[in-house]
Parts: structure tokens; C-alpha cells; sequence
DNA sequence: GATGAATGAGTCTTCATTCAT
DNA sequence: AATGAATGAAGACTCATTCAT
């Protein structure tokens, strides 16, 4: 039966990819080494080059996998008929990363960094890293029609605007906690909270330039 | 007198960071080969080597160098008696880290990737880097502080948290426009601005998952 | 199967080191390059590398294979029930010596002072050489034991003395050899039957320092 | 006045090659850096390049003056009007070779080690290096027509025979002293003594062949 | 003459990938 | 299909020597 030999290949690339991830965790994305990921992944040498064509393609699909594990995660928070407020919708997707990372002990947040510098010379990479990202910002753009839909959030503003905002805050929360640590969603949301609370808070880019 | 001057020392190592910095942009940091960066310099193998130990000096060397430049840009931003407000420094600082970008074609917030993921790995960086964004978030919430003296927010805010949602805010601003591009800094502004004028906005994060 | 058999293993190390030792025989330890290494082994860079660690290993390698050879070669000749006279045991390790050198072509008395040489610096070599050389001292001072069980020498000898001075001239016939020439081993054995045939040889050292 | 220039002259040259000597016993040849030299001469590169055309000419400079101070110091013993008897002479050259040793903290017996290897592939230093032993080896014959003259010697022995034991004695004495230590001029000159007064000593190597 | 900055050929070594078995 | 030995191109770095000042 080839269905059993085709959930024996799956499994096999998932141990692969798992190996890599947590070499790349370890090393780094270019030290490490395919002698590293073949003793990580338990296989052989000829095994690892059967399941992936080079190093290039396992940097590939280990990112690839990974963004496609948080996609799964965020779907049903960001695709929901009544989302959270942007507080609480911000804390959602920050702990989701976290938690994800606590799971299998892919840290996420380091992972994504390494990936944001490959993805700098690697056109591949930067293709699929571009489309989740995008997709991402989409889909917080489209929370965001959901707020003006039920009137949280004034008409008149560009939901696309809205989830760059909130895409930068996600992004920033990551290398914050990746880079300097002492950074908790709550406390993103919690700063955010008063920042916005600023009389006249002049969050408007333009007026603060004109003023 | 074959002494070299201190200045033209200075001209040299100069010389040598802008053309290493100009093949990280390009090639990454790992794929920069030393060949690379001496070509580019216009210097020989030898004289390479005589102002910089090694390929890591010369990593730690470019992306310490930005590190500085970019504070002196802030410098004058963040440490002003009177402080735009949230929105209006938010933009300040994000416009001149485009603009930072602009003037000598390396590209800052690209560069700025490369050396967080650079970091993962590189302890000496880990830790000047880490220097550096604490001192940053540090400004930021000595800002808040003056903002909260000025009853521009509330003072019963901590002005730490502050300074960690605007850290990420312009960190996430980065990433984005590294990574996806599309966004300018009063894009985030204006987002931003949005998303805090919900109704019951529910920035703390507390109620956010209380709710 | 690609897995190689431990005799081909085997074979190919010796092919290395025999390749390794020709090569040191002409150009010196450290003039020796890997590429020299390399193409006299007739293999690959890598597969070179794949025996060996790096050049101070095959170094050592090549030195101590010298070493273990020589040795296999004196213990008959040490360890025997009825040893020949110290003149004669002299002649017959000189002569194994020269046999030794003469069988692979790899002349072992300029092997031996390569070795002197590197040991100097190389703390393992040296400890390896140490060792070889204090189990030969030991070895020529058993054989001494035995002379004065047999009554050849008088039992009031200092039997590590003796071993001492057999030594010496053995590794001084060595250096002579391969630095001047025109030494065999019998003219050793002559001259030294000669000089201690002098009246009042005076070979005791204290009395030659009193008088 | 170009005499004091000319004392100036061969002071730097004393210098360098004095340093060059203390960088060869902690180095060994090869691994002794021109800038080693430099750097411990206390000249500059310049300076050490006018006074010597390369580091071929430095070893072979260190390692001649090292031959001639040696030269110088055993003139006395073996040019007499009344040497020693065998065994005191042997004490006397051993001794002063450790005492020479301990003067200057030059280590006579280490550089002649590293000397000898060097020779193996530098055909200038081979010959200068020759010249002085066959020199060295003629003079010991030079004593034993001495020893047969006084009576001490029978006069049926080749000279020449005798000179090339007590050098091979005295090389191994060096080889010995350098690579395993414990030895002292007069062990090896007791051990000697004990083993020539073997009943039957055969030392005569062809006696030894034959039985 | 003196200086030391600059040169660049030459070394060791690694590692992605292939392919005989 | 699987194995891991072999390949060799490519990279980091050193250091003897030169020569402009």
C-alpha cells in the first residue's frame, strides 16, 4: 500500500525538518552544517539528499513549515465572526506565538528572525515569506472591516492602515522578546493602552508633522 | 613618514565597514566571503586584516557602527524638553530611520535583520546589540516620563511599558518594511491612531482576555 | 556497501602516512604542504581529511608509526635470553637501524631528527617520543641486568648508567649518520673498543673531573 | 669614524640574532614569525631587513654563530698539549656544552636539534653545518693521534674510528639531554666505563657478527 | 638610513554534494 | 532503496618581503 509509505515519507521529512529547525535554532542558518542536520535527524546522508534536493531546500521548507504551523494557529483567532478588540486581539496572536514556541521547543520568535535576514538574498524565501506576511496583514485588515462593521471602529479609517499597525506591533513584539527578552503581550498592550490615551494623543502621523 | 595618520587610520577602517556593510546588504552576512568585502574595499588581502583581526571583527565592527550611527540620530529626538506626542515621535523616529536609509544607500532596517539573526548565534553581538535596544526602550520610557510630567498621559501609566510598545511599534515598522514593504511610517501612525480610538478599546491586555 | 572494510580503512591510512613520510623525508615538517600530502597519497583533499584531522595529526601519525616499527624491530634483539656483549648488541641495533631505513625507503635517522625538532614545540609529540625513548633506555638498561646476571659486567655497575651510555650511542650514531655520514656501525663499535681499551681509561667521569 | 659604525653594525646584528635564537627555542624554525623576530629584536622591520636580505639568512646567521661560540668553546679541550684520557675528555666537552647552555640561556643541545632537521632540506646550512662536525670529528681523531703519541691508546687503532665513537657519544649525549632529560655528562661517562670493562667486552663490532 | 604600512601568494581546512556499492 | 566514502571547489587567514615616505 502506498499510503503507508507515503505517511512513512511525511514522517521522514518532518524528522528532517525538526532536526534542521533545531540546528538552525542552535547555529544559525548558514553555520549549520548537513553533516549537522544528518546526525540531528538520525538519518543518513544519502536519506536526507533523497527527501530534500539541498541545504537550500531544507532552509526552504523548515520556514516554510514553520510559517505554515503559525498560520494554522492564527486562522482561527484572526477568521472569527465576533474577534476580540484590538487589545485583545494583539494579546491573542502574542500569546499564540509564545505558546507556540513553549510547545515544541521551536523557539518561533528566533526562527523568524533567521528567516528575515535569509529571506534578504534568497528570492525563494522572500517570495513565501512575502505571501504569509501579506496574507497576514490581510487578514488583520479584514478583523479590522469587522470592527467597523460592528461599529468599534470608525468608517472612515483604511483597514489596511489597521493591520500594518498591528502587523508592526507583532513583528516588533517578536524581536523585542527575541533580541532583548523582558517584553510580555500584556505589557505591548499595556503601554499601548496609555500611549493611545495621550490627550490629544496626536497618534495621526500628519498632524504631529504639521505641528 | 610611513606612520599613517590617526585620521587617515580612521578614513581606512571607514573605508573597509561601508564596503563590508555594502556586501552584507547584497550578499548577507555569511555568503559576504572576505574576498568580497577586500574587493570592494579597494585595499589588498594584508591591509584588510591589519585594521580588522577577522571576518567576525569586521561583522561586529559594520552593524556596531550602524548601531551608533542610528543613536546619534535619536539623540536630538528623544532627548528634547519638549517631546512631540506618541504618534508625533513615533513618526519622528521612523522617519528618521528612512531617511537614515536614504542618505549613504545602506539600507538600516535591512542591515537590522541581518544583525538579529546574527545575534542568535554571536554572543559579543548579542550583547552590544542588546546594549543598544535597552538603551533605546530606556530613552523611550524616559520620554513617557516626560510626557506623563506634562500631562500629556496619565501618570498613574508605567512609563517602562510605554517605552516597550514603542520599541516595538518602530521595530515592527522595520521588519515590515524590510520584509513587505508598503508601509510608511505615518501608515503606522494612522493605523494606530484607529485602532486606539475603538470603543471600550480594550487595550489592556488584561480585559482582553478576561473578555 | 559503501561502508569500507577495516582493512581497506587501514590500508589507505598506512597509503597516507607512507605518502606523508616521503614527503617529510624531502621537504621538512613544516614545508611540507597538504597539497604535497594530498597528491603523493593519490587521493582527494577530503579523503585525506576524512583519516586525519588536520597536518600536526599526521604528523604525529607518521612519527609514531616510525616509532612503533622501530620498536617491533629492537625488541627481538632487547629481549632475548642470551644477549650479545654490549659491543656486539650495539653493532646488531645500529645495523637494524640502518636495515630499517634501507627496506622502505623512508630513511628513519632523518625521520628521527625531524622528529627531535618538532618535538620541541609539539607538548604531544614530545610525550609520545618521551615515552618511546625511556622504554628503549629501559630496555638497554634490562639488557645491562642481564649482563651482570651473567656475569659479563660487574655487579657493582649502575645498570640505567649503562643503559644511558648505549643510548647515547645509538641516537649520536643516528644524528652522525644523517648529518655527516661515513659512520657505519661497526666503526662505532671499533672506535669505542679502542678508546676504552686506554690504560687508566679514566672513563670514570669523577675522576676525569678531579684530575 | 666608520669603526664605531661598524661595532654599532655588528651590535644589531648580535641583537637580532640573539632574539632570533630565544624565538627558534620557543617556536622552532618554521614557526618562528619574521615579526617574532622583529618584535623580540626590539628593530624595526626595516632595520632587521638592512642587516639581514631573509629569514633563510637569519637561521642560518643564528645557527653558524651558534656553531663558532660552540667552536670557540672547545678549542681549548681538544687543541692541548696534554688532553685527557677518553673518559675525562667526554666529561669535559659534555660539560661545557651544558655549561655554554646555562650562560646564555641559549640551549645549545635544543638548537642543535632544530639545526639538524633544518639541514635536512637547506643545502647552505647542510654544508656549514657539515664543515663544523667534520671539523669537530676531525679534531677528536686529532686527540686519539694525541692518546696513541702518550702511550694511552695502542697505536694499531684508526684515529678516525675512535674520533667518530666519542662523537656519536657526545651528539647522543645532546639528543639524549634534550628530548628525555636525566642524564648528566658523567652518567653517560660511568655507563661507559662499566660497559667497556665487559669481560670480553667484543666490542669490536665483527667479533660481535660473528659470534 | 629608518620606518612600518601594504602586498598577495600560498596555506590549511571545511562542507555541500555525488555515486559506487 | 540506502549508505557513507570520496570529491574538490572555495574560504579564511598568515606572513615574508617590499617600498613610499
Amino acid at each position: 500500500m502506498p499510503i503507508i509509505s507515503n505517511e512513512k515519507r511525511d514522517a521522514r521529512r518532518t524528522q528532517i525538518l525538526n532536526a534542521a529547525r533545531r540546528c538552525f535554532l542552535r547555529e544559525g542558518l548558514h553555520a549549520t552544517t548537513m553533516p549537522d542536520v544528518i546526525q540531528a535527524s538520525g538519518l543518513s546522508t544519502g536519506a536526507v539528499y533523497s527527501y530534500f534536493k539541498n541545504k537550500e531546500d531544507i532552509i526552504q521548507a523548515a520556514l516554510k513549515t514553520s510559517m505554515v504551523e503559525l498560520s494554522d494557529l492564527l486562522q482561527p483567532i484572526l477568521h472569527t465572526d465576533s474577534p476580540l478588540p484590538p487589545g485583545g486581539l494583539l494579546c491573542q496572536i502574542m500569546e499564540a506565538i509564545v505558546r507556540f514556541s513553549a510547545r515544541d521547543g521551536f523557539d518561533l520568535k528566533r526562527l523568524a528572525l533567521l528567516g528575515w535576514s535569509e529571506a534578504q538574498r534568497n528570492a525563494r524565501l522572500r517570495s513565501s515569506m512575502g505571501t504569509f506576511y501579506i496574507a497576514f496583514r490581510n487578514d488583520l485588515a479584514g478583523v479590522a472591516k469587522e470592527w467597523q462593521r460592528t461599529g468599534i471602529i470608525d468608517s472612515s479609517a483604511d483597514p489596511e492602515d489597521i493591520g500594518k499597525a498591528l502587523l508592526a506591533l507583532v513583528l516588533g513584539f517578536v524581536v523585542q522578546a527575541a533580541i532583548i527578552g523582558e517584553v510580555e503581550p500584556e505589557t505591548i498592550s499595556r503601554g499601548l493602552h496609555w500611549a493611545c490615551r495621550a490627550s490629544e494623543s496626536g497618534l495621526k502621523g500628519s498632524e504631529a508633522k504639521d505641528g
